[in-house]
DNA sequence: AACAACGTTTCATTAGGTGGAACGGAGAAA
DNA sequence: TTTCTCCGTTCCACCTAATGAAACGTTGTT
C-alpha cells in the first residue's frame, strides 16, 4: 500500500485524525450510513462506529432517526459562527468587495491558502444570469487557477519553496515551468487564468498583503470567458490592484 | 473528583472527545494560546499540544503565525456549507419566516433540539432599533424560554421522559412543577416566556411537526417585553400557529 | 542575573483504542 | 416459508499508541 500520509514527521493522534476524516466525508454527501463511511475512510466497521458515537455525543454529528443515517450536527454551525474574529478578512473586506462587484458586475472571490489548498472565504456573485457561482468555504488545489498562482507567488521565499517541494513530490507541477510562470506573475503583480480549472471560466487575481507586507489573501474577479475577455481584463486589473492595496490597509 | 461525564454507558473514544472539547473552546474566544486551552479543558500541556497539532494538520485549527495563538480553521467553514441538506428546515422555512417577520416586525427564530440544548438554526431579526438579536447557531439550555418548553412538551413520550430524567438528575428542574407547566402548554398549543432567560425579553413559541406528526422544530416571535405585551402576543399567536402548520407541510 | 511563563520535544508506562468475531434484525432472493 | 446477504451494534483479548512526567529552549519580566 502506498503511504498517502504527508511526511508524518509531526506527532499526531491517530484516533482524532480518523474522527476528523469521518467528518470530512460529509463534504461529499450530506447523509451517510455506517457502511458507506467505513468504505470511504477504509477503517474497520466497529472503529468507525465508535468514532461516530463520540462525534454524535458531542453534537458534531446527528443520527437521522428516520433514515437511520448520519448527518453533520449543529455544533458545526455553532463553531462556524465563531470563525470570524475581529481581524477576519472575510468580514472586513466585504464592503469593498461589494462595491467592486457593483462596479464590474462579475463575481468577486476572496481566497486564503490552507496548506496545499486554497479556500474561498468570502464571495459576492455577479447579478448576471450567466455568472461564476462561488460557494463560500470551497476548497481547491493550489496549482491551478489565478488565485492559486497568486497565493504561491507572493508567499515568502521559504514557505513558497516548501509548497513547491510538496507539490512537486505529489507530481502536481513541473518545477521548472512553474517557477517560470511564478516569476512572470511576480513582475506583473497579478495572475490570470482562462479555462484552466473550469471550462468557460476566466479570472484575474491579485494579492492582498497586511501592513507588514505579509501575504494574507488573494482577491479575484471571475466570470465567463466570453464576457471576461483579455481587453476587459486589462481594464479591470488596475481597478482590482487599487482595491487590493486599499484592503491591505485594513488589516494588521 | 466529581464525575462530570454524562452516564457513560456508551463506548466512546477519549482522545476524540478531548479534541472536540478543544474545538468547542473556540466558541468562547476566537484566539487561544496553548496554556489557555490547557486550563479550559484541564488536560496535560503535551496532550493538548498533540491534539492541537492533529486538528491543525487536518485544517480544523490554524496557528496564527503572528500572535502564535490558535484559531478555528477553514475546514469548519467548509463543513458548515454542507449542513444544509435538501430537507433542511433552516433553508425551507426561510421565505415564510421572512414573511412573518415583515408582518409583525419582531425577531423570528427557528430552534431544534440537540440533546439537552436547543439550537437556533435560523433567524430573521426585527428591523426596529430595539430588537431581540438572534445569532444563528447559538446553543441554549432546554429548561428555560418559550422555545425550550415547546421542544420538550411536544416531543414523543419516551423521549420526553428521558429528557426530563436527565434534567432532573442535573437538578435543573423540579419534576412536578415542570410537568404541570408542560401539561398546560400542551393543552394551549403554545408556550410563552417573559423575562425568563433574558431580562427585558419576551417570546411566544409554537411547535412545527413533520407530515408524520413528529416534532421537528420550534418557531418563535421574540422582542422586548414592553413591545411584546400580553395583548399583542394574543394577536400574534393565531398568526404563528398558522405559519407553523404551513411549515409542517413543507417537511417530510 | 534570576525568574517565570509558555511552547515544544522526548520517552517509558500502561491505559485504552483496536479489530476480529459473533449477534440480531431487516430485506432480498430462492 | 426458508435461506442469504447486508447492515448496525455489542463484546472482548491483545498490544498498539495515547498519555503525562520531565526536561529543554525561548521569550519576556522582575
Amino acid at each position: 500500500m502506498v503511504d498517502l500520509n504527508q511526511n508524518s514527521e509531526k506527532h499526531t493522534v491517530r484516533a482524532v485524525e480518523r474522527a476528523l476524516d469521518i467528518l470530512l466525508c460529509f463534504t461529499e454527501a450530506s447523509e451517510l450510513g455506517l457502511a458507506q463511511i467505513t468504505k470511504k475512510v477504509s477503517l474497520h466497521k466497529s472503529t468507525v462506529f465508535r468514532l461516530l458515537q463520540t462525534l454524535e455525543q458531542k453534537g458534531f454529528i446527528i443520527k437521522n432517526s428516520e433514515t437511520e443515517k448520519y448527518r453533520l450536527g449543529y455544533r458545526i454551525l455553532e463553531l462556524s459562527n465563531h470563525l470570524s474574529g475581529i481581524n477576519d478578512p472575510a468580514i472586513l473586506f466585504l464592503p469593498e468587495m461589494q462595491r467592486l462587484r457593483n462596479e464590474v458586475d462579475e463575481t468577486i472571490s476572496l481566497y486564503v491558502r490552507d496548506g496545499l489548498d486554497r479556500i474561498r472565504i468570502q464571495a459576492i456573485e455577479s447579478e448576471q444570469p450567466i455568472r461564476r457561482v462561488a460557494p463560500i468555504g470551497a476548497r481547491m488545489p493550489l496549482y491551478v487557477g489565478a488565485a492559486s498562482k497568486v497565493l504561491v507567488t507572493f508567499e515568502n521565499p521559504i514557505e513558497r519553496s516548501s509548497i513547491m517541494d510538496k507539490l512537486e513530490a505529489q507530481q502536481m507541477i513541473d518545477r521548472v515551468s512553474f517557477e517560470e510562470m511564478i516569476n512572470e506573475i511576480r513582475s506583473n503583480g497579478f495572475a490570470t487564468s482562462f479555462e484552466e480549472r473550469e471550462l468557460g471560466a476566466a479570472s484575474i487575481a491579485v494579492p492582498i498583503f497586511n501592513k507588514s507586507k505579509k501575504l494574507i489573501a488573494a482577491i479575484s474577479i471571475s466570470g465567463p470567458v466570453n464576457r471576461l475577455t483579455h481587453e476587459k481584463m486589462n481594464n479591470n486589473i488596475k481597478e482590482l490592484l487599487e482595491v487590493a492595496s486599499q484592503l491591505s490597509n485594513l488589516i494588521h
